[in-house]
DNA sequence: CGGCTTTGACCAGCGC
DNA sequence: GCGCTGGTCAAAGCCG
């Protein structure tokens, strides 16, 4: 993953970050990193660390030790819909094994979940929370139109999400890494609620729980517009490679 | 019975 | 070119 950086937890997954520019193996398309602080109460995070639910249908396909990390990796593929080709990996942070690392893999083409929110998402909700880390495009005006909108959500409803101090919370590390993203292409920033905001999203009262657990959410930009195609009614699919 | 997880094997990219 | 490592495949077993 060439394009991680896990400041977020410069004191938990430094090591974390690393491996991940170690791991530069593989030339992927798009990726967005997500990285989800799990809560003790997660039966199925502890048994298996599971993948966060985030409202679609994920089927594992895969898993490996990686080099340097004592947790494995899952590969998981979206069962939501055959034809899918969106993936997902799943693994801990080595220095925080409260911290899951998740890494989005192309995108769905097929309706978002939304509709299938209600029904199918029967993975339970876990928490996320998270960092993302993006190369894919995304409208200069859809990030500023993000994140212009953000300080509401903020500080309105934050009965469904919470994030925590992403690692890039302040001015400072945000313009450390806008320097970053000249050099490496990758967006970062973060604001809080990607799911709410735009929002037709609505959760059940299982899905209100998975977000109640939420502790930090720093997303980029693209993450909200990739969380919010993901998931709001009235988009689909973001980038249909 | 269908879908999912597990797990070993195989394939391919990257560094040396 | 070789070895290491990550990513995927596919068979077998499990579970609801």
């Amino acid at each position: 993953m060439q394009e991680i950086d896990h400041h977020s937890s410069e004191s938990n997954c430094s090591t974390l970050a690393e491996e991940m520019h170690a791991s530069k193996k593989r030339k992927v398309a798009e990726r967005t990193v997500v990285a989800v602080k799990i809560q003790g109460n997660d039966k199925r995070q502890h048994r298996n660390e599971g993948p966060p639910s985030d409202c679609w249908s994920w089927r594992k396909y895969g898993q490996k030790p990686i080099k340097g990390s004592p947790y494995p990796r899952g590969y998981y593929k979206c069962s939501t819909s055959k034809g899918c080709s969106a993936k997902k990996q799943v693994e801990r942070c080595k220095t925080d094994a409260s911290m899951l690392i998740i890494t989005y893999t192309s995108t769905h083409n097929h309706p978002g979940p939304d509709s299938t929110l209600a029904t199918n998402h029967k993975q339970d909700p876990d928490e996320i929370n998270e960092e993302i880390t993006d190369d894919q495009p995304t409208t200069p005006k859809q990030e500023q139109e993000a994140e212009l909108t953000i300080p509401d959500q903020e500080t309105n409803g934050e009965d469904r999400f919470q994030y925590s101090q992403s690692p890039f919370n302040s001015n400072q590390e945000d313009s450390n890494f806008q320097e970053n993203l000249e050099t490496s292409s990758v967006l970062y920033d973060q604001d809080p609620k990607p799911f709410t905001h735009g929002g037709p999203m609505e959760f059940s009262s299982e899905e209100n729980d998975f977000f109640d657990e939420l502790e930090e959410l720093p997303s980029s930009s693209f993450f909200k517009s990739f969380m919010r195609s993901s998931f709001c009614k009235d988009r689909s699919i973001v980038n249909p490679s």
